[in-house]
DNA sequence: ACCTGAACACCGTTCAAGT
DNA sequence: ACCTGAACACCGTTCAAGT
C-alpha cells in the first residue's frame, strides 16, 4: 500500500540486486524466480532491474557466476598423498557441495552457461587434477579418461537426484515415479527381497554413488597396473 | 482471420489432442509447449483442452505415459546368451532410443511423474533383469547393485547430453560452458594435448558413456569372479 | 455432456518518460 | 546516468455461459 518512495541516484547497484535474487531463490527455487517477485523483495520498480541486468538470463548468468566462484573457494582442494584417496575425496566433497546447495545444482548443472572466465578456472582446475594423475604414472589419455569419468558420475549422480527431488516437491504429496506401487512382493519377488534388505533400486542416493566410484576407481587401479610396468622395462 | 466454426459435440476426443500435443512439441520442445499455441495447433478453443486435461501437467504426464510405453514396446528386450553382452546391449539401445527422442529426455527423465502403471510396468522390466542376473550366478544384492548402477549411468549420461544439447540450442550462438574459451596451451598446456588427440573432458559423449560402462561391467565380472566359486564349494 | 470466449493474475520485456 | 510506471504480448487457469 505505502507507495514507494522513488530511490536517490546511486542507491541501486548490481550487487545488491543479486543478494536480494539469492535471499528469494532460497525460498523459492530458481525455477520459480521471477522480476516481478523481485523487484517487490527489493522494494524497487521492475524495470530498474533491467537497467543492471538486460535480461532474466544476464541474472541468472551473474548468480551462476557467483554462486560457483564461492563454492570453488569453499572448497579447497584436498591433495591426499595417493591418488585415489585424492579423487575419492573430491567426488565426494563435490556431491556434498552441490547437493547441500539446490541453488548451486539448478544455476550450474542444469542450466549450464556460464561466463567464460568461470569456465577457464573450471580448465585450470581440471588441468592440475589431470597433472597429480599423470604425476602418479597415469598416461594423459588414461588420466583424461579418469577423470572425465569421474566428473561425470559425479555431475549425473548429482542431476538426477536434484530432479528427483524437485518432482517430490512439486507433485502432489509423495506421488513419485518409484517407491509408491511398483513393488509388491507378487509382481516383483526379487525386487521386494532386496528392498527389505534396504537396497532400492533406480535412485540416486550415497550408496549408489559409493559404488559407481568405486567401479571407476578400481578400473583407473587397472589401467595404472597395465601400464606403469610396461613403461618402467621400457625406461630401462 | 477466419473464426473458425464451433465444433460439433464428439468431434473432439484426448487422443487427437496428445497427437496434436506431440506433433507441436516436436517443433517447439517440451519447454516451450503451450497450451494456447497447442489449441491454435489444433484448431480449438483453449478452454476446450481443459475439458479433458484439468491442468496443463495433466496433459504432460499423459504425453509422458504414451512416449514411454511405445519406446518400451519398440525395444524389445535383447537377451544374448551372455550377462555382459545383455546388460551392454541393453544400456546402449536405451541410450540410442533417448537420445533420438529429445521428447522422451523432457519428459521421462528431466521431468519425472509417471502413472501408477507405468511404473509398474518399469518394475516388471527391473525385475526381469535382475532375475537373469541371479540366473547367471550374482548374488540378489549384487545383481541389484549392478543394474541400479547402470541405470544410473544411463539416465545420468542422457540427462547431462540433453540438458547440454538445450543449452547449445538456446544460448546466444555456441557461447557453451566447455569448448570455447578455456583450452588454450598456455594456460591448460596437458587439455591441449589431449583434445588434440581427440579426447575432450567431461562432455557427456559415446567415449565416455562406453568407459563407464565398462568400468560397471568389469567391476560386475569381480563380483561374480568372487562369489560364483565360493557358493560351489559351498554346494558340494 | 461437451465446447466456447471473456476475464484474471501472472510473466518477461520494451518504451517513453521522469529526475 | 539512473530509476520509473504504463503498456505489450504472452502464459496457465477459472467461470459463466452457450449448444
Amino acid at each position: 500500500m505505502a507507495k514507494r518512495t522513488r530511490l536517490e541516484r546511486g542507491s541501486l547497484n548490481p550487487d545488491d540486486i543479486l543478494e536480494g535474487a539469492f535471499e528469494l531463490t532460497d525460498e523459492v527455487t530458481v525455477d520459480n524466480l521471477s522480476m516481478p517477485m523481485l523487484a517487490r523483495h527489493l522494494g524497487i520498480g521492475v524495470t530498474s532491474i533491467y537497467w543492471y541486468f538486460r535480461k532474466k538470463d544476464d541474472l541468472l548468468t551473474a548468480m551462476a557466476d557467483r554462486v560457483l566462484r564461492e563454492s570453488v573457494r569453499s572448497t579447497p582442494a584436498v591433495k591426499s598423498s595417493d591418488w585415489r584417496g585424492t579423487l575419492r575425496t573430491h567426488a565426494r566433497s563435490v556431491r556434498r557441495t552441490f547437493l547441500a546447495n539446490p541453488i548451486l545444482c539448478d544455476l550450474i548443472l542444469i542450466r549450464p552457461s556460464l561466463s567464460a572466465d568461470v569456465a577457464e578456472l573450471g580448465a585450470r582446475h581440471n588441468e592440475n587434477v589431470i597433472a597429480g594423475l599423470v604425476e602418479s604414472g597415469f598416461t594423459l589419455a588414461d588420466a583424461v579418461s579418469v577423470y572425465s569419468s569421474i566428473q561425470l558420475h559425479v555431475h549425473g549422480m548429482i542431476v538426477l537426484q536434484r530432479l528427483h527431488d524437485k518432482n517430490l516437491m512439486s507433485d502432489s504429496p509423495s506421488s513419485a515415479y518409484y517407491e509408491i506401487l511398483p513393488i509388491s512382493p507378487e509382481t516383483t519377488p526379487l525386487l521386494a527381497e532386496a528392498s527389505e534388505n534396504g537396497f532400492r533400486g533406480g535412485e540416486p542416493d550415497d550408496r549408489n554413488f559409493e559404488y559407481g566410484l568405486t567401479c571407476i576407481l578400481d578400473h583407473a587401479d587397472r589401467l595404472l597396473a597395465a601400464t606403469s610396468p610396461a613403461r618402467q622395462e621400457m625406461e630401462q
